[in-house]
DNA sequence: AAGACGAAAGTGGTTGA
DNA sequence: TCAACAACTTTCGTCTT
């Protein structure tokens, strides 16, 4: 069993800067050709490798016949998907018995093999939290890298011994708001606390704890991070996608989105702009999907007319 | 009938003593 | 730890299309 390589995936030291964080730790993921931040978990260059199944797959059966080479290692697997079984016969791989010096190197492997595997408490709390992720990941149609990251900071919660006094799924939880928001694509709390076996409010106070202890850094909601979200949401056209980004930056200028809700300031950007482009939604259908309420999208909506001096004629 | 609008009261989270 | 506070929600009545 290749020791080196279960234990030291990120072996390599690269000189560079995390954009994200500032931060120069960056490690290389030679497996998977990328070059991470071991910060924040910044993925700062991806050389694009797929490493996704061959063809599409209809149910798990396939999909477990249909991808690449051997197993890709991945974090949503409690041991990374690189566990090796060493057999408790005393026998070579011809099936002839071992004997003396080779017997009593096996017997340390498997010591040591025993020691690595899911024997202990840690790595089921990982299966089961990596199964949570999935199940939420799949429900709310998250892609795959940001699933990565929420299991890549659930993994640094447990070495860290935060798990302790919290629910594995209230953690988990948190680890996937935290990815989503680290990625830019956010989620509300109340998005994820709906479809989560845990409180909104103790996602949150989870949440706020691990960011804390990890020292992540998670950059600030930016309002435009939800503009493409609700713009595809009301099916509404690139252009008017484009327009509500050009109001949200002027609107940020005049300081109309400072301690505003980042989604109220969307919805209410991606409604004014849906007005001017002449494919008008309601008030009500754009408060819907944005998950605010009609009264939130009207005020800010007023507030940035009348700064903006913009002149919506309904 | 549906949407837009605004007033008023209620809610949960942050802040500062 | 508690009260003040701002943002946001809920509810409801009125007006417009």
């Amino acid at each position: 069993m290749d020791l080196q390589r279960v234990t030291h995936h990120f072996n390599n030291e690269f000189n560079a800067k995390c954009s994200e964080c500032g931060n120069s730790h960056i490690l290389k993921d030679s497996e998977r050709g990328e070059l991470i931040c071991s910060q924040c978990g910044l993925v700062i260059e991806s050389k694009l490798m797929d490493h996704g199944p061959e063809w599409r797959a209809f149910d798990f059966e396939q999909k477990e016949k249909r991808v690449r080479v051997g197993a890709p290692m991945t974090y949503t697997i409690h041991d990374k998907g690189l566990s090796t079984m060493i057999d408790w016969r005393n026998q070579d791989y011809a099936g002839k018995n071992l004997r003396g010096k080779n017997r009593a190197q096996i017997y340390r492997l498997r010591k040591w093999n025993r020691r690595m595997r899911v024997s202990d408490a840690t790595e089921r709390n990982l299966a089961l939290a990596f199964s949570e992720l999935d199940r939420m990941s799949s429900h709310l149609g998250i892609p795959k890298n940001v699933k990565e990251v929420a299991a890549f900071i659930y993994r640094k919660a447990v070495e860290k011994r935060l798990v302790r006094g919290r629910s594995i799924e209230e953690v988990a939880s948190a680890a996937l708001y935290a990815a989503l928001r680290q990625c830019r694509t956010p989620r509300t709390l109340d998005e994820i606390a709906e479809i989560a076996k845990a409180s909104k409010k103790e996602i949150g106070r989870s949440y706020r704890f691990i960011i804390n202890k990890l020292n992540i850094q998670i950059p600030n909601v930016d309002p435009v991070d939800y503009i493409s979200r609700i713009s595809q949401d009301l099916e509404l056209s690139t252009k008017v996608q484009l327009k509500a980004i050009e109001i949200l930056k002027k609107a940020t200028d005049f300081g109309l989105t400072s301690g505003r809700g980042p989604c109220g300031v969307a919805a209410a950007a991606v409604y004014i702009a849906s007005v001017i482009m002449n494919e008008k939604k309601t008030q009500t259908k754009v408060a819907k999907v944005a998950r605010v309420t009609e009264v939130t999208v009207r005020n800010r909506y007023k507030e940035i007319c009348t700064e903006l001096n913009l002149d919506v004629s309904l």
